[in-house]
DNA sequence: GTACAGTAGTTGTAGCAACAACCAATCAAG
DNA sequence: CTTGATTGGTTGTTGCTACAACTACTGTAC
């Protein structure tokens, strides 16, 4: 085995923040979503993807690619989604092997209602101690880190437009 | 209900990247740990935090404050860790309520082992992709984000030292 | 048309984390 | 010393995710 490579002190300390953030911020997004909406954070985003796609409706296997998901888990939390009558799920008529999941008013109800407290969120813990600049960088240097982490850029489309 | 605030689309931007950031970087890391070493994330920084601290002991109180856990969840996880033989426990001499946490010879061996290839994966998905300014940047940005997600500084001493 | 590989989705199981209830030891007040 | 509040830690339950097995359908090759 070679001598292993190390991090230098400032790499370090930069690696440590990041690492602090990553386990501190899901926990926060999440907490508030149940708290104040009873969703978990990917029921959220779920929800959100739908309500953006055309006639909020999206087949399981392209709803699983955008929030990032296996299939398996988006059944599970597709089911639990319509057991609260949010989502509906329909055989494809193109492709009789698939299923579309839909939207339903209630379900848009809930999102449009939970968008706001989420982005509240999101701009005090992450924008708003930010300069312009600071987010600019944090552009740029999440960018780098993506091209690794995704190199497919699948992680695309977010949060749902408020109009 | 006041007009909600909205992000700017620079702000959208940089924030989509943040949160593919933080849902794709511990898969990363987890599956690495898993694979190589036969750790969680958890379990890895665990037996680092003991392997740092004098003696190689910590109290759990003080251990759940260093990964950020609740004692709880370190209760179990330091159950497991013992019936492998990494940690064992010890009734603390001081305080009879406490209990000291300390990593065994074995447990010791396997932080060991497992650190190089947990930090080669570190350079290669976050450090390796960005230049010293990058990393400059990250450091900043981070620290202004942690002012507000953890304003105590709790989350400090990360990975072990090589030597 | 039928055999076979690949695609779409569901479901059962096991393992881990969050939450809450709980026990034991300490500390402070009278 | 004994009552009550606090701290330190463990354990049981519940819910969610990963993994693997399974069904069902499609398309292609023969």
């Amino acid at each position: 085995m070679t001598e292993p490579r190390w991090l230098t002190p400032e790499q370090l300390c930069a690696w440590k923040k990041l690492i602090a953030v990553v386990e501190l911020l899901p926990g926060t997004l999440e907490s508030q979503l149940q708290r104040d909406s009873g969703l978990s954070h990917f029921e959220y985003f779920t929800l959100a993807m739908l309500s953006e796609a055309p006639d909020r409706t999206l087949r399981m296997t392209s709803l699983a690619a955008q929030t990032n998901a296996t299939l398996a888990r988006l059944s599970h939390v597709v089911t639990r989604l319509e057991k609260r009558g949010l989502v509906r799920r329909e055989a494809c008529a193109e492709d009789r092997r698939a299923t579309n999941a839909i939207l339903t008013p209630a379900g848009w109800t809930t999102v449009e209602a939970a968008a706001p407290g989420h982005v509240g969120t999101v701009l005090a813990t992450v924008i708003d101690p930010l300069t312009d600049s600071d987010v600019a960088d944090l552009d740029r240097v999440m960018g780098r880190i993506l091209e690794v982490l995704d190199p497919s850029h699948i992680m695309v489309g977010l949060l749902p437009t408020d109009d």
